[in-house]
DNA sequence: GGCTTCTCTCGTACGGTGTGCGATTGACTC
DNA sequence: GAGTCAATCGCACACCGTACGAGAGAAGCC
């Protein structure tokens, strides 16, 4: 109606259709059904047609409620954020609940990596990541962090979440695809390795003294997150003992 | 030919089809064109049809040097991180080589966005990538990482670069879909985020604190990665004099 | 009651996609 | 010349997202 155009289209600024009529299909239960399809077969497995008939109705029946796939699927992120819990600012020492914060998004991602695809796509600005981001201020600002810094720490901890999350699920999608045996997937990648680090000496004399022979990949990724995080952790503590009160 | 079926298909696996006949086209210069296309219009521009006409050629041309469509996707992906410079070991105090290392990551990711959505989906073991890592190694032996807590670090730096780019290409593609300047933008989102922050007190104290309005989102993005690798590199040198003593 | 209006569902159709298959082309070896 | 084989390509199939318009049925008004 207002004459200036509406520039910012998105998901969120649109708000739902009114009720009445006889709805028998509304936009929660259809996110609900197309997460569930995500969650079983990827994005590849989602498709307009399948979750129509998923529901019981026609794929175009759809397009009432949610205008085209990419919003449909901006839902469903928004909803996954939601399942990621942020402790209570204050209820204990901020490196505790800043690392079950950042466990509590790989954890999330992990369960959903579609997700993860979808990240760089658009920024994240649903209700429920906003939500998010407010916990996690709070718990910030509890720790000590103020301004563009805490946007900053906030990044970081999103960031390291993401990129464990990222090389965990390319692994456990190559090894699901693959339909063998960890050990055996391993075994039969190692004579494509050998032949290619012949010319990596680095890599070649790294890989005999650490074999992956009896290495548990699932423990490697999550030991690399927790590695990883403590670092930050420091790194974080450290910056506020010193820079900060310069 | 062998009877024990090949378990690990994969492009890298696989060698190219000999050579003969009357060959127009070569496995490089599909990938090369490939990923002129992803760089232009992303993964929704490139099709094997559009591919093929931008070559010259059939689309199912294509299908002789080339397995399917994912497979050419791991090929673009491991040329695009074949453009990531390694410095060599002991040229720089190791510091300043992976920060160097880590911002060449993140400029590549950010020139060739498309990349990112991949990383998620299969682990790269191309050519390149394991060169990258060869080299990877060379750097971090040489600063003091041994072991699997190398393997730790490598993940480290990679995800932090990997994180921060894809928050900003979700940014930036935003910004460039809406097709409107900077200034605008934010001021379109403006009216959303003051309706829904009235629930979220610590997210809207610090929005009024820290205004966007002479922001520039570019620069943000440039501090937020720059101050988090910072803290990495902190709380790595901690570890390296304190616990790995121990 | 009748009439209008508005919400919601859905069948059809269009232009696009990835790719399997078989025919075809042309350079090479005997 | 005959035969081999790498390489190209047209056709066809199943599937995709979604624009469009017809229709069903509840709600509001007289």
């Amino acid at each position: 109606m207002s004459a200036k155009p509406d520039f910012f289209h998105s998901v969120w600024t649109r708000p739902p259709r009114a009720r009445g009529g006889q709805p028998s299909l509304s936009r929660e239960q259809i996110v609900r059904a197309a997460i569930e399809l995500l969650d079983a077969e990827g994005t590849a497995g989602l498709s307009m047609r399948r979750l129509g008939t998923r529901l019981d109705a026609g794929a175009t029946s759809l397009y009432w409620h949610v205008a085209n796939k990419e919003e449909l699927l901006e839902l469903a992120v928004d909803e996954v954020l939601g399942e990621i819990y942020v402790p209570e600012a204050g209820d204990a020492p901020w490196r505790v609940s800043v690392s079950t914060f950042a466990n509590g998004v790989r954890a999330t991602l992990l369960r959903h990596p579609w997700v993860i695809a979808l990240l760089g796509t658009k920024p994240t600005l649903g209700p429920n990541a906003l939500r998010m981001g407010d916990r996690v201020i709070a718990l910030l600002t509890d720790a000590g962090f103020t301004g563009w810094a805490m946007s900053h720490v906030s990044a970081l901890i999103h960031g390291h979440a993401i990129g464990s999350a990222t090389t965990q699920a390319a692994g456990t999608s190559a090894l699901r695809q693959s339909g063998i045996p960890v050990s055996e997937y391993f075994k039969n990648l190692e004579p494509y390795l050998d032949r290619i680090t012949a010319d990596h000496p680095h890599y070649d004399q790294w890989r005999q003294a650490n074999p992956m022979d009896d290495a548990e990949p699932m423990k490697i990724w999550e030991d690399s997150f927790a590695f990883g995080l403590e670092r930050i952790l420091d790194g974080l503590e450290h910056w506020l003992v010193t820079a900060k009160q310069a």
